[in-house]
DNA sequence: AGCTTGAGCGCC
DNA sequence: AAAAGGCGCTCAAGCT
């Protein structure tokens, strides 16, 4: 059963429920005093709740204690629905661009006037876009049912993913300011108090110019430190460190120490600490679907760039623990179920699908084996990487097959799709006048080769894509389920959370007595979420689990 | 003064 | 040694 939100978050609420057969009940008006108490009291009968987005709707319910098991966010599966393949020719793809189309609002901004006014036109009533997500999908599943089923399987996962990311962000990663505040300390030096650079930072500043013999040299300014270092007598064609670190010269050391030191000091200092650091939680704003290929993004705080540095500073409250798990070599893992490659799942039977391939005496080392797999998912084309491609091909050309067809089908212009069924975007009108004009007779040898090395960039796009898309499903998939068991464990003000999501890697914060089991739920939900994208293949989905006091421990 | 761009580097 | 997919963030530089 689906019951249908429309009106304001903090307003009037209309609700309709709609039954799984389609039937539709005579809406309810929801005045603003009654709608939290409303809400929970039908979220026992476990409705899915359908409204316009998760962003603005669910915070105002888990302030008030109210979580809800399913919901079906319009805004992301409109998205989905809209560029999909499968649904290529349905009215909704058909439609020209409505407010469902915009992409996620603004940082800060919250409150979307789009989808609060009332009453709403057809264009933006959550009744008539449910409806005819609807109609969309039954037409899909009238001419293929496994597509059909595939999209929807989608759509609850990235509506799932939805209310997640707001559950994270309301209970936020325990941070421990003491023992960020400690490791800024220990690499820069105390705290400037009336700004400037720290203590350490400085000292290395100086070295940096003594070495160079250029006394006024600011190191954070990139034409300045590329002039004094060309002066010095360094052949360099920039100043980043993969460079630099091959030079000998007295300047290296400091100078790269310098550039960690300022690196940790600009993106996760003391400024960052007051931004985002409040009652020793971080609340970092996730934005699902944020980006192509279905993988989430975050706005502000970098929460899915936390350095290893600081990492440290995530800590379990008193009587709790961390329970961090990531999937092991993922993607490889995921093309292999994809084409039913039983070659390449058997090498990831183990652990170590890289050592796997060693073991099937395909490469001679497990750093080959990495090298040759991150070639083919991201497309090398020259270097060691792309030498080792022929071995991969010939051990497992299904595997590869499936990603060599992605690229193809981008170089043509082609959108591919993930297996659930979330479709690439089509390349932009400029890339498509590159195409033209590289292939009209009277192409110049210039507009060949600028079409040829568009066609690709587009192809490597379109390759990760596959791979990167259905690891994406895979993940949230995995995580849906985690969720689903986390709340049947502890009670009510002690049960184990998640805290933190990064792409193929899970963290719950837990009561430290149901450790193991969280362990068990984590291992669990991963091989529920292998059979429910691939059924009976057998491909192992490997985890590494730890249970530990803070987030540096894991690994 | 305020905006965009590019370099650089952190993560997967 | 760098490269090759996806990002976010910050700073300085360069622009209006």
């Amino acid at each position: 059963m689906f019951i249908v939100l429309s009106g304001s978050p903090r307003g009037a609420v209309t609700l309709t429920e709609v039954s799984d057969d389609g039937i539709l009940s005579p809406p309810v008006h929801v005045e603003p005093a009654d709608v939290l108490s409303d809400i929970a009291r039908r979220e026992r009968d476990r409705p899915r709740w359908v409204w316009s987005d998760t962003t603005l709707w669910y915070p105002m319910l888990l302030e008030s204690g109210v979580a809800v098991e399913r919901s079906h966010d319009l805004r992301l599966c409109h998205r989905i629905l809209r560029l999909a393949q499968s649904t290529r020719n349905s009215e909704l793809a058909e439609r020209s661009a409505t407010p469902w189309d915009l992409p996620p609002h603004p940082p800060g901004q919250r409150q979307n006037t789009l989808f609060d006014d009332e009453p709403h036109d057809d264009e933006t009533d959550p009744l008539e876009e449910f409806l005819l997500q609807r109609r969309v999908l039954d037409t899909l599943a009238a001419a293929d049912p496994g597509a059909a089923f595939r999209l929807r399987l989608l759509l609850a996962a990235e509506s799932c993913g939805a209310l997640i990311a707001e559950e994270m962000r309301s209970r936020g990663m325990p941070w421990s300011a003491e023992v960020h505040a400690a490791t800024l300390t220990e690499v820069l030096g105390p705290r400037p108090q009336f700004g400037g650079r720290p203590a350490k930072l400085e000292a290395l500043a100086d070295e940096i110019r003594s070495a160079l013999q250029a006394p006024a040299l600011n190191p954070d300014s990139q034409p300045d430190l590329l002039r004094a270092l060309k002066k010095a007598g360094l052949g360099v064609s920039g100043t980043s460190k993969w460079e630099l670190r091959e030079l000998r010269h007295p300047v290296i050391a400091p100078l790269l120490e310098y550039k960690k030191g300022a690196r940790l000091l600009s993106a996760n200092g003391w400024a960052w600490m007051e931004a985002w650091i409040t009652d020793g939680r971080f609340r970092p704003e996730y934005v699902v679907g944020g980006v192509v290929t279905g993988r989430w993004a975050t706005r502000g705080g970098g929460a899915l760039q936390l350095p290893a540095q600081v990492r440290g500073a995530v800590r379990a409250d008193d009587g709790w623990t961390l329970v961090v798990a990531d999937a092991s070599q993922l993607e490889p893992r995921i093309i292999a179920a994809m084409s039913r490659d039983e070659a390449m799942a058997k090498a990831g039977r183990g652990l170590d699908l890289y050592q796997g391939l060693v073991d099937a005496g395909v490469v001679n080392t497990r750093a080959h084996a990495k090298l040759a797999m991150l070639g083919a998912l991201y497309g090398a084309t020259t270097g060691e990487s792309a030498q080792l491609m022929p071995k991969l091909t010939r051990a497992f050309p299904l595997a590869i097959g499936l990603v060599e067809a992605a690229a193809r089908a981008g170089e043509r212009g082609e959108q591919v799709s993930t297996w659930l069924g979330r479709s690439s975007p089509l390349p932009s009108d400029g890339w498509r006048e590159v195409q033209r004009a590289g292939a009209s007779p009277d192409a110049t040898p210039a507009d060949e080769r600028r079409a040829r090395l568009a066609a690709r960039d587009w192809g490597r796009f379109t390759r990760n894509f596959v791979a990167q898309g259905t690891a994406a499903e895979w993940a949230m998939c995995w995580m849906a389920g985690l969720r689903q068991r986390l709340c049947a464990l502890g009670d009510a003000d002690s049960r184990p959370h998640l805290v933190l999501f990064l792409h193929d890697e899970v963290m719950v914060h837990s009561p430290a007595p149901l450790a193991d089991q969280v362990a068990e739920a984590i291992r669990d939900a991963a091989a529920d979420a292998g059979r429910l994208l691939f059924g009976t293949f057998p491909v192992d989905f490997a985890l590494s689990v730890a249970v530990v006091s803070s987030y540096d421990q894991a690994k």
